[in-house]
RNA sequence: GGAGGGUUCGCAUAAUGGUAUUGCACUGGUUUCGAAAACCAGCGGGAGCAAUCCCUUGCAGGUUCAAGUCCUGCACCCUCCGCCA
């Protein structure tokens, strides 16, 4: 949610961050509301200050009469009040963040921007197969077992598989914690940031509605799971338990950056997708993922974004695995946005790349919802939010097999994993 | 799932149904060579140039001229019982 005051202020930038991001709203609705909403208010507060004045003490027969009058009177505006409000509400939910000054403007994923890649691609000397092949043929993945139990678009993960998993989510927060790893990347990244690690967490896989949709993220309702005997939610990311963690809170400014690295499952029904990356485990309705985010001073969010897809790129290249960054365009980002970068692995049996990072800068968006604040000396005002994927887990894995398949049909474990994986070179 | 107790500013506290008290911490000022102490002010949010006004006692409703206080529902915390990885 954007300030009122800033869209009063700058409806041109309002009205053209709304058409560049092709969000559904009548903006000149919205400013009825909202000039309609503090008529009403400081109508209903005059009303109040003279019920206060007068009801202070006992009351004479005559004034208890006047003042029961006054009362109706202060409730037919209130009840006007909270039904403009409701629209009003409603209506700056669906304001979209504005876009970054270096935000392509696009309508469609055809204008993201391409801003570096790294690695070379490697050539092999047999046809590579998609992670799918390999996964079946070493009983790595069994997409068909997990169907009759629990539907399509689950996986079981085995043997080998599984086992790196664990070893990534090991070799990533060994990564993540490391003040002086954290140091260089950002002296690399020639970013003027403190060094404070990340903490490690894992939260809650269920949210409250309230909670999802201050963190704007309740919407699109369709791909959540919910679950209405708790009125509860299961995450579509560990950010959205993450980034609520400190709803109604306030910092020290000296306090901040606080960044977190944390694990958890993510589930997404995945709605509007049907038929569309069926085999393996690319898109499924349930995967691991570690997940960054963090709170920080408003004059550094841009740098904090740019540290973390810095960290994404670091992991990745630790891995050997080529890639992509990619500038999300207007009308491809999601609406709390104000700048999306995505990272995309290269995947050789699919010869693509195919996104497996994404970092997104909320700037005050979720904050100004969930109440978190941090003390200055001019006064308290809100906290910028970046979240980022750290390691989408399935997707790198994905990226592993293709990258690193061999032509007698089995995979090489990437070097640096090798010793959290209990010493195995090869996954046969 | 059941029984009881609780939730007031960062912390701690007060308030016969009569309009949120006080202390600590914090911030600014006076004082000082500097600091401590002392003193003054500020110390939840909103509207306004301002005087000022409104809102704010976990949340949402209700009763009342007036609700921290009474009533209803919900959330969370604590103690105990039951169940349980």
């Amino acid at each position: 949610m954007l300030d009122i005051k800033f869209i009063r202020n700058n409806i041109d930038k309002i009205r053209e961050a709304i058409k560049n991001k092709k969000a559904n709203l009548d903006l000149d609705k919205l400013l009825a509301a909202d000039e309609r909403r503090r008529h009403l208010l400081s109508e209903s507060e005059i009303l109040k200050a003279e019920q206060n004045k007068r009801s202070k003490g006992p009351q004479s027969p005559v004034d208890l009469e006047e003042l029961k009058a006054l009362k109706e009177k202060i409730k037919l505006i209130e009840n006007e009040l909270k039904s403009v409000e409701e629209e009003y509400e409603r209506l700056m939910m669906v304001v979209p963040n504005i876009p970054t000054d270096d935000t392509p403007i696009g309508k469609d994923e055809s204008a993201n921007k391409v801003l570096r890649k790294w690695g070379k691609v490697r050539k092999f000397d047999f046809k590579p197969k998609e992670h799918w092949e390999i996964g079946e043929a070493l009983d790595l993945i069994d997409n068909e077992r997990a169907s009759k139990v629990s539907g399509a678009r689950f996986t079981y993960l085995k043997r080998g598989l599984a086992l790196m998993q664990f070893t990534l989510i090991q070799y990533a927060m060994s990564v993540f914690v490391d003040e002086k790893l954290i140091k260089k990347i950002i002296k690399n990244n020639n970013l003027d940031l403190k060094t404070n690690p990340f903490i490690p967490v894992i939260p809650p896989v269920l949210i409250r509605p309230d909670s999802m949709q201050k963190m704007a993220r309740l919407e699109p309702k369709e791909e959540r799971y919910y679950m209405p005997a708790d009125d509860i939610y299961l995450v579509g990311s560990a950010e959205h338990t993450l980034g609520a963690m400190h709803m109604d809170e306030t910092f020290n400014e000296k306090d901040l950056p606080i960044r977190y690295i944390g694990y958890s499952t993510a589930f997404r029904r995945e709605a509007g997708s049907y038929g569309k990356d069926m085999k393996g485990i690319l898109r499924v309705h349930q995967f691991d993922k570690l997940e960054m985010e963090s709170f920080c001073l408003p004059e550094d969010s841009i740098k904090e974004q740019d540290l973390f897809v810095g960290m994404q790129e670091y992991l990745v290249q630790s891995l050997n695995i080529p890639y992509q960054v990619v500038a999300i365009c207007t009308g491809d980002m999601g609406g709390p946005d104000a700048r999306q970068i995505d990272l995309e692995m290269w995947m050789p049996g699919q010869d693509r790349y195919r996104e497996t990072h994404t970092a997104d800068l909320m700037t005050d968006y979720q904050a100004r919802r969930l109440g978190t604040k941090v003390k200055r000396a001019g006064g308290s005002e809100f906290v910028h939010m970046n979240d980022a994927t750290a390691l989408a887990i399935g997707r790198t894995l994905i990226a592993i097999m293709e990258n690193y398949q061999t032509k007698k049909g089995t995979i090489e474990v990437p070097k640096v994993l090798r010793k959290f994986m209990g010493g195995i070179k090869e996954i046969k």
